[in-house]
DNA sequence: ACATAATACTTGCATTTTGCAAATAAAAAG
DNA sequence: CTTTTTATTTGCAAAATGCAAGTATTATGT
């Protein structure tokens, strides 16, 4: 068998290009962080701020910052819990949303293109892949520990 | 069948953690790109500046500072080519060598650690998935471009 | 009850990273 | 032998980073 960690490293190198260059929408620029936390936001139910930092493993200090920027570019609303008053929740707001779904389009949209290079049977083998491996990091705490099933 | 894309999106940030805190050699701090780059070096033959700097999608005059540092790490040696000496061809000092086989080797463990949490057929499975994966990224020129077949 | 500690988040730097534009230097083309 | 093209390096100026310190709020101990 070849090099197991050239097939991961270049797998990953080659998904970082297709993040790099998915993140535009509507003339606004995206970073590549700013996508996965506008992703993140939305798949969690009414994040913490530390729950997203934590989810994408920035340093909150960071974290805090890019939320303000995303806030000033009116894509994310800050709204104080009234439960914990030192905790602030994290939402999208309408223009967010729409900057998600367009980001959420155009991978899906690379994606499809790059499974059309395979047949059915294949795309169905890398999809149950994929899962498999997501489950068994999930499994493991010496590496890749994102807190997301 | 689930979200594509968000099987995806986690697989890749899971990777990033990964790549992210196993990049400590000897005391030395190697950051994630510096990994990709010293990776890159040692697997091209003699590859110029402007090869590894496209291989990995990086701007070349951030690659070029990014290989100045490395050569004050002692990790990296820049030699002019005699055959055109616009060009300056990169190789690895021993020091660098060292480094990149124990990034190599905590990438190799991180992936058993992984695998282990697979039985042997889905592992098998897992990394044929992704050597599709890599030729179908491969074949395609709407994303993820790389110049390494 | 009230001082002390812990938590969630923000700001102050000081450093590093980034990338465009412009500079340099060498080869190729006309 | 001038003009273009190619490979790489610097000059900024803007953005991202992270530690230490600060603020505000809740939890804990006596």
């Amino acid at each position: 068998m070849e090099n197991l960690r050239e097939l991961f490293q270049i797998m990953t190198r080659r998904f970082g290009f297709l993040n790099k260059y998915c993140c535009i929408s509507g003339g606004r620029e995206i970073s590549l962080i700013q996508s996965h936390i506008l992703y993140e936001i939305e798949r969690q139910h009414k994040p913490s701020m530390q729950q997203v930092s934590e989810a994408l493993g920035t340093d909150i200090t960071t974290f805090s910052r890019q939320i303000q920027t995303l806030m000033k570019m009116n894509l994310v609303k800050k709204t104080p819990d009234p439960e914990d008053r030192r905790v602030h929740i994290l939402s999208l707001t309408p223009e967010g949303k729409e900057v998600a779904a367009t980001i959420d389009q155009q991978m899906n949209a690379y994606l499809d293109e790059i499974f059309s290079h395979m047949n059915e049977f294949e795309k169905e083998t890398v999809i149950r892949s994929i899962k498999l491996l997501n489950e068994a990091m999930a499994k493991t705490d010496k590496c890749c520990t994102t807190p997301l099933g």
